[in-house]
DNA sequence: CACAATGGTGTAACAGTTACAATTCCTATC
DNA sequence: GATAGGAATTGTAACTGTTACACCATTGTG
């Protein structure tokens, strides 16, 4: 219960010099500023008002950023964003929606007690919480995801030429029955990832068959789980598109693992967000997004919306890109599998 | 330059309304809110005063946060930080030092500037910056990091115990001559495994050869070329303790290209910040620590510390372990050699 | 019809900051 | 030593936005 007033009534000062005292250190006498700071910490003092930051920008997850760590594409994305926050003299806050706002206030009145000025949204999947924001005119920018409500602005990578472009790199090398291993939360990437999938597929004359069509989590043990689930097909694929990085390195680890040869024995085509399909033996033929750049330009937009309150519409839809290197090959003519003790058949 | 009591005139209403207008929507006749909001929107209105929020700690990097993508440690790190700050409540803000803070403030008025009751401070090696802001009295807490200033406190690991008790391991498997990969940024945490490890050779009457210590950017491609440079010796390692996860997982891949068998051919100790570990082929014996808890229990104490002014001083050095998982084992007859031309030589 | 409850608004006091004026103090010069 | 000039320090007052409380009008309700 503090104020400046009640410290400069205590030393018979004005508030200004308080105040000065307190923030600056110059046009203060210092032995002036040494009773005042002492005054300060004596009395528990802290300014309860003053002038707001005009530059930051909120990071909103709908939820608890951290049910989970931060994984790889996460970390990629958030360095892109801190390198355009960075580069245009902004800060971040990471906020929680569902943790603090109250029932009773708007989300502009959310956020300007937060601080903020314009948020970047995760939205993972629900589309309910953008949309109440947008519908408020608060300056928001969806990133990595999209939606068809006219008054969002988002950015996002897609994935579904490229996608269908891998798999019609696997079909030009021979390949007839492919895999997709995906997912098993259908956000719009792995949606993308999808059609894609069927679209190459379907055009090569192929049916689909759901059977080689697999879901799991998105991490090395979903990887693997996903392998093994084909491998113990009847007819097994000869090649398998992961459409997640770390359910890419769990399956090339789990076919060093059980003695499968890369590309010989079976083609993978793996997802990547950042440089990872450079960190596995062999390196992996991936469909890539660049999610740090994503990043970038999610933040220089942002900023520049946080400048001036009429901001005409923001989409931008980034292309992926298919890069070979060593884990795709020649179709075999021996498929491997696995049967239900897990042990290799040739 | 429109302030709520120049909507207000404008309006023919008192400030209040416009203030409540714009923050709270119960108290005021949606009419009102109306023409408030249109007016503020076509004002081009921004509160430019306010509450502070005041349950915000800083996480502020010396220099620009961003210089690289934020690394295995710094993202499981700030996963922890994110998870504390959560539970306890508080908002996390990003701030670069270097970048904003004018000369004539003192890191306190800086810090208030930016609206933060407290920063957890990542020092990267360098130790002015913690002590001049530990000298101002502002709360702030050193993570990952020691200092003997009495004035600072701080959260680190220490790993040299551990990396001690990695080379003994490895010295009872029977390796007499064992490599140290370091990285070649020498921070306390570097310094403790090299610490651990010329310890643990010393103890077993070994006299330390330098050219089994070889240093590197800790990176995939700064493993792959310790790797080389310690394999290519004229008497090598049969044993690598690599002090990086990155490093670790380079050095792995180098070794599954060349057709090195780990542990067979070449023992392989690594370092682990969260569960890297588990993600490569073979699963590798490492020293862990828990970057993810190191965060958690960073924030909770920063939080603790921002709501008393007064805090007494906190040092806490979190054990880390070591786990054997696939990479080690005995001794080989043979160790294997690189030549010049990057051939394996048996 | 009287009374109470409710919703909306204004007054005024509060928070902290800062431009500008006033004062003090030091220093150089006559 | 007196004094003018200028720098350093401090105070006044005007500014920012928020909010407790009072007031008023309207709407039910007995």
């Amino acid at each position: 219960m503090s104020s400046v007033r009640e410290i400069a009534n205590k030393l018979g000062i004005s508030v200004a010099t308080v105040s000065r005292a307190i923030n600056q250190n110059d046009g203060v006498s210092p032995a002036t500023r040494k009773r005042v700071l002492e005054a300060a910490e004596l009395a528990g003092y802290r300014p309860s008002t003053g002038r707001k930051p005009t530059n930051v920008i909120g990071l909103v997850y709908p939820d608890d950023p951290v049910k989970s760590d931060l994984g790889d594409f996460e970390a990629a994305l958030l360095s892109g964003i801190l390198r355009g926050i960075y580069e245009k003299k902004h800060d971040l806050t990471f906020i929680s929606a569902a943790r603090d706002k109250h029932n009773d206030e708007s989300y502009t009145q959310f956020f300007h007690r937060k601080g903020v000025r314009a948020i970047l949204l995760r939205s993972l999947g629900d589309e309910t919480l953008v949309k109440e924001i947008a519908a408020e005119n608060f300056p928001v920018l969806l990133v990595a995801d999209r939606s068809d409500d006219p008054r969002i602005n988002y950015i996002d990578s897609i994935s579904n030429d490229t996608s269908a472009k891998a798999v019609d790199y696997l079909l030009s090398l021979g390949h007839k029955r492919i895999g997709l291993a995906i997912h098993n939360m259908l956000d719009t990437d792995h949606q993308d990832r999808l059609f894609g999938y069927v679209e190459a597929i379907k055009g090569a004359g192929i049916e689909v068959d759901e059977s080689l069509i697999v879901r799991a989590e998105a991490n090395t043990a979903g990887g693997e789980i996903m392998l093994t689930k084909l491998l113990e097909l009847p007819d097994p694929p000869t090649a398998i598109y992961f459409t997640n990085p770390m359910s890419t390195i769990g399956a090339i680890h789990k076919c060093l693992r059980l003695g499968i040869k890369i590309p010989r024995d079976l083609s993978i085509v793996g997802f990547d967000d950042s440089v990872t399909r450079y960190q596995t033996y062999p390196r992996y033929t991936a469909v890539c997004q660049d999610a740090v750049s994503l990043g970038v330009e999610a933040a220089r937009w942002i900023t520049r919306a946080s400048e001036s309150i009429i901001s005409e519409q923001y989409r931008e839809v980034r292309p992926t890109n298919f890069e070979v290197l060593e884990s795709t090959s020649y179709a075999t003519e021996n498929p491997v599998r696995i049967d239900q003790s897990g042990n290799l058949i040739r």
